[in-house]
DNA sequence: AATGAATGAGGCTTCATTCAT
DNA sequence: TATGAATGAAGCCTCATTCAT
């Protein structure tokens, strides 16, 4: 067996495990099969990672962070609504581009709840802030109240999580394709009224 | 030990389950803990239900129930707007007033979907073809394509959802309910702007 | 298998970790030896017994109170000396009787002091207190002072563990007799100067 | 890293096998454990030892040494009963000035007892012969009975084991200082008892 | 020579389920 | 009918040791 660095060896884990994760759920993801799917022994995993849990945070690492990119993604230049578009539509076509990292997500988000309820904030928190800044600066030029901001943000979420729900268990392609159209719109909409609204703030 | 009637004894086992299954998640819903709950012998859970997964999914039924319940509980008399605007509130009210029911219907999902794909989606289905034919009945008056009550349907469903999953990890009762106006203003932006391009719908 | 009741396996387990650490030392003592020992599957051990520590646990109270009989199997009209006698007597004769649970007990003790060092002064403490008491009991018409009773028993605990941990080591039959005669004779020695110098108290 | 001679690195196992097994028992002793101790990669401990077990005799070859270290160390010019309470009492001192050391001695002979029979019996033989050695030379001028150096001998050790049984389980300093008197006492009566009925010996 | 990487064997425990009464 | 007793399979983890560099 070729002897490969220990850093190398858990990005290997983590990557397995995500596969794991994604076909048998947070249960189905033994150490053994995780293992197995790595093609390295039991004992490697534990010499790789002190416990599951290390490796898992490993994975929630990898998964948010790829979460985050999709979220970051988007033109500098563009205005707050162009944004958010922006936005969602990044976090949907990660979904949809990539269903095993999204199933994995989802998985973690829920175990996380579970097993960490101050964690799974955190990291809920994290992606949030991700969004609340891109936002902020998108309306830096018009600055706008901080606590649109925060709706704007919570829209985007709901919109978001709720398109992955149904994504991740229909699994239909052309279906996602068009409720990505509309969650858009219904963002379109909305954006469109809230801001209109409070003018003061364009 | 009173005497107590199988139907009596599963309806126990079930009722058990949900708090189980809220508090300690899918996987530490053992039989084992839902017997403790229930304050029965383990070997009697076995002896009401053939295995686990029987049990489950009379959990995944009740659950559901209360869930179409839920849906279901609108004037009769109302348009297509108002109804769907009492679809989605009651769906938030559910989650909300019900944390530990909320909490195992998610929980449901998401194990549904994971070992039962069709499974799942039969259930999301039933869920959202009742959404469908409240709709529809208060839309009666003004028939509106098929097309238009699907999209609602979607609309309410991921709204509910990003909801559920927000309220689910903070908890935090007096966000949800800021955060439950928002998606029911969202609703109403999106219901006005989409019905209105399709007047001769109405 | 025969079915029979959690108590009677629970003795069955004790009798077999008795034997397995008299065998193998604590170290050696696994579940799994312990399981095969009692002729019985590993997870009934787990199904008597919650944990490996409280098998031990039990095993600790089995040896400790067969050792404290040894203790107090004494005549219960004898004066001091005579008592002390006995008492040391039959703890070195416990020893040699049964090896098997005499290095059991000296392997227990010191898993416990290791492991749980307020235990571990717990059970010396019974066990010294059980001579104690014995020791007060022989002296009740001629009250002693506290202070000599302590000190008897600490002597009589030294002799009896000397030759224990002699014994034991070399499980020498023969020469664990004479040394019986002579820990017997140091301990007439010292109590007669040791009465002796605190006259009052006779 | 600094290059040390292999002599040093075995040195430093030691020292650190001694600690760890103070701490942590003999159980508790993993080859990890003590490299960490040792400040060493796991790996080193094997190339310096072929296997724990050699390393563990190096441990008792050590302990062992000092142990006779604190026996021998008595006045050679001393009579009888005076190298007796010497020895006796460098024990005792021995055991209560290096806990650590003391509670390892204890560890490997029970240790040794139960994997190595034998390998026990020969270590505690060469403790026995020393203190066989050091009375018999102090009673050089008055030969006395191999038989009665024996039952001295067997007499110290008793009460020797007896006050760091004692002492390690309860580590309380001034209780230990009393009862180091009492132990002297003991031998004291006894050996005045003994060499006057045998006053030929003198 | 020195050490990070790797591993088979075995540690304790828990699972859902079946058996015998 | 009910249920205490029983269990094979699998869970996570740690051990002493060897391998490859």
């Amino acid at each position: 067996m070729a002897r490969i660095s220990a850093a190398e060896r858990r990005n290997d884990f983590v990557r397995a495990a995500v596969e794991v994760i994604a076909n048998r759920g947070i249960d189905g993801a033994t150490t053994r099969r995780i293992a197995e799917q790595a093609q390295a022994p039991l004992a490697t995993l534990h010499y790789c990672y002190d416990s599951k849990e290390d490796l898992l945070a490993d994975v929630f690492e990898f998964v948010t962070s790829r979460f985050r990119e999709a979220i970051a993604d988007s033109d500098p230049h563009a205005d707050l609504a162009v944004t958010a578009h922006a936005i969602l539509r990044g976090v949907m076509e990660f979904y949809v581009e990539s269903a095993s990292l999204g199933t994995t997500a989802l998985e973690l988000i829920n175990w996380a709840r579970r097993q960490h309820g101050e964690h799974a904030i955190t990291v809920y928190d994290k992606a949030m802030e991700t969004v609340r800044t891109a936002l902020r600066n998108a309306a830096a030029d018009h600055p706008v109240e901080p606590e649109t901001i925060d709706q704007i943000t919570y829209v985007i979420a709901c919109l978001a999580d709720g398109f992955g729900l149904n994504w991740l268990t229909y699994g239909d392609r052309s279906a996602a394709a068009e409720q990505m159209q509309i969650s858009a719109s219904v963002l379109e909409s909305w954006l469109a009224a809230r801001l209109e609204s409070s003018p003061a703030a364009l």
